[in-house]
DNA sequence: AGGCTGATTGACAGCGCTGACATTTTGACT
DNA sequence: AGTCAAAATGTCAGCGCTGTCAATCAGCCT
């Protein structure tokens, strides 16, 4: 039933790298999944005729005669920088382990989140998948994957599962710093914008806040710390808020830019001259923390090496033998503190 | 050489299906396929044993046995907000063709892109590729496609070639009727920010401001026309530069929306009431478009759409016949003006 | 040299599905 | 009822690779 092959589409087949180098089909398998067990001036052989042939091997072929996909699965509910950041960072690391990553977009609100994900991880086979937040905290999920039993790693999780590896930043303690720096400033009075509840930056980047401020002895106006949704009109609604209360708050720490943004343009329709009137303070160093002015004091998150890391863990986990090795890979990458124009001593007169 | 199936992965084979319908496994094949010859009756047995043994074929053996991979391949140079929208709609499309999408970084700038995407198409077996801006205009991606003999789709090529099908939406246009609308507000100096050299958009969008201004028999100052890179560095640098001409411009129309922001940001720091003494204009309903003050008027895009109708051309591409129908496909979607607070009649006294 | 061990290599079946082609069934019309 | 084409279904090999296990080889010892 020969069918065709069309010419100079797909390459040669193992068999013709095989004839070329002199050995069986079976060695050359061996060198392509770098088993050990071949001798170097073989190996060498094979590898010789693997690339004057351009020998490319057959994905379907190696993934259904070994149980394999090659393939990894990364879900996201939220498009947008912070996940084609990501995305590009875990790809470059699954270039170099020889595998390939599925994007996948999986709706965190709809009620079938978890038959799509089973869906998919069974039928692309998935041999690992990783999470962004919020997805790594619903239960539907979590059963499927513990049914699933192949790798997941969740990307800053709110309730990191003892058997699941996580990759995390510490913004805790990144947020407890920026809030010194503003208390070495002279602030007293600072306001704090939540960010949408039930994410882990919402809870860590506020307890880095309390941390800082009861460190100081200070108390927290609960007036003074009001919850936005990490976006821009809630920011402004916040801060408008804020602002309004008496004593005015001299300092405005939002739990990301876009709120941080909106807190510059609240201050500025009420003509506060910022920095002077305001210190302002972001998370994430966004786009926009360059495009307001004063630019943005912030936070970087090395969103590339997240992703990154997040896949190289995938690749820890020996399917054959216990499992993920113990104890359970954890990361937490190291957060880089940009300090910029939106922050100023506080007003003496405060 | 049984391997054992590990339980509770990985479902069913196609043959426990036809022994569950009672027909032949390639009838079941035929009923994944939607091949037509089965009878209403039989296709009806079989959909309700895939149902019941919640079977889900193995994309491997099928893309071993059919020469297929079901993989359409995404490619960008830079990540960001657009390919994030981008890749959300073209999944949906490709959800529905049952087809998978493989997103993909490749340098546009880097001399390896031709190998690095040969590569990928041969090792993946693409069936199809989507080529964001601006890698549809590189020469070494063109003669790669073209050798690859696969459906390639290119969105807002520069040079739409005649045998290539492209998705794009008609900035030109959507500039010539916002620079009207700037026109028939009084304005007549009025400034242009170019996006990077060797775009489309760039192209589209400055000719588009030209229609306009010609169509009113107005001239183009050529100091009034400077180039950014579609960044908002570059923008602020612009925007001086117009800003410090005299007659100043009463409007500046920058080619995307970060640029506009930045010239907001400018005429902020030049102390100019806004949009009193300056209307701007942008390009893209970016976030950043409702984050400055006054919110930008600007143009939306509909990127989901975009990516959807390219992964959807993709499935037109009939492989065993003459390849695209006739004429090659080649889709403008239609863009949204989105009025905002950033335009004003023009000053009295200009 | 002969025997033995571990390292290297090869033979072969089969992964789960589909293409080509064979066979059976259907039903429309004599 | 009989004929015959078209529709429906089945048979079977093989896609390109890897797992299992058998065969061969090299090195070392007595």
């Amino acid at each position: 039933m020969r069918r065709a092959a069309a010419p100079g589409r797909g390459s040669a087949t193992i068999e013709v790298v095989a004839g070329q180098a002199g050995v069986s089909p079976k060695t050359v398998s061996r060198v392509i999944n770098n088993e050990r067990g071949v001798r170097a001036e073989t190996r060498e052989r094979v590898l010789r005729a693997i690339q004057q042939l351009d020998y490319q091997p057959n994905l379907a072929a190696r993934g259904l005669a070994g149980d394999r996909s090659f393939l990894i699965g990364l879900f996201y509910d939220q498009p947008g920088d912070y996940l084609s950041e990501f995305q590009t960072g875990a790809v470059q690391r699954c270039r170099e382990a020889n595998l390939h990553l599925m994007v996948e977009p999986l709706e965190a609100a709809s009620p079938e989140v978890g038959r799509d994900l089973s869906t998919l991880i069974r039928q692309l086979r998935l041999e690992g998948v990783i999470l962004l937040p919020p997805l790594s905290d619903l239960p539907a999920v979590q059963a499927i994957l513990a049914a699933a039993d192949i790798p997941a790693v969740h990307i800053a999780p709110m309730h990191a599962q003892d058997d699941t590896p996580s990759v995390d930043t510490d913004d805790r303690a990144a947020v407890r710093q920026l809030t010194t720096e503003l208390l070495q400033r002279g602030h007293r009075r600072i306001g704090f914008m939540l960010g949408r509840a039930g994410h882990r930056a919402t809870e860590q980047r506020y307890l880095g806040f309390a941390d800082a401020m009861h460190a100081d002895g200070l108390d927290i106006d609960p007036q003074l710390v009001q919850t936005g949704n990490f976006e821009f009109a809630e920011g402004l609604e916040c801060a408008r808020r804020m602002l309004g209360c008496r004593p005015r708050p001299t300092a405005i720490f939002a739990s990301n830019d876009d709120m941080a943004a909106a807190a510059v343009s609240a201050a500025r329709q009420m003509s506060l001259a910022l920095p002077r009137q305001l210190s302002v303070v972001g998370f994430d160093d966004a786009p926009v923390a360059t495009m307001v002015w004063p630019q943005l004091t912030t936070v970087r998150q090395p969103v590339r090496a997240i992703g990154r890391v997040a896949a190289e863990l995938i690749s820890q986990y020996q399917p054959h033998r216990q499992g993920w090795p113990r104890p359970v890979p954890r990361r937490h990458l190291p957060l880089e503190l940009v300090l910029r124009g939106s922050i100023a001593p506080a007003p003496r007169d405060s």
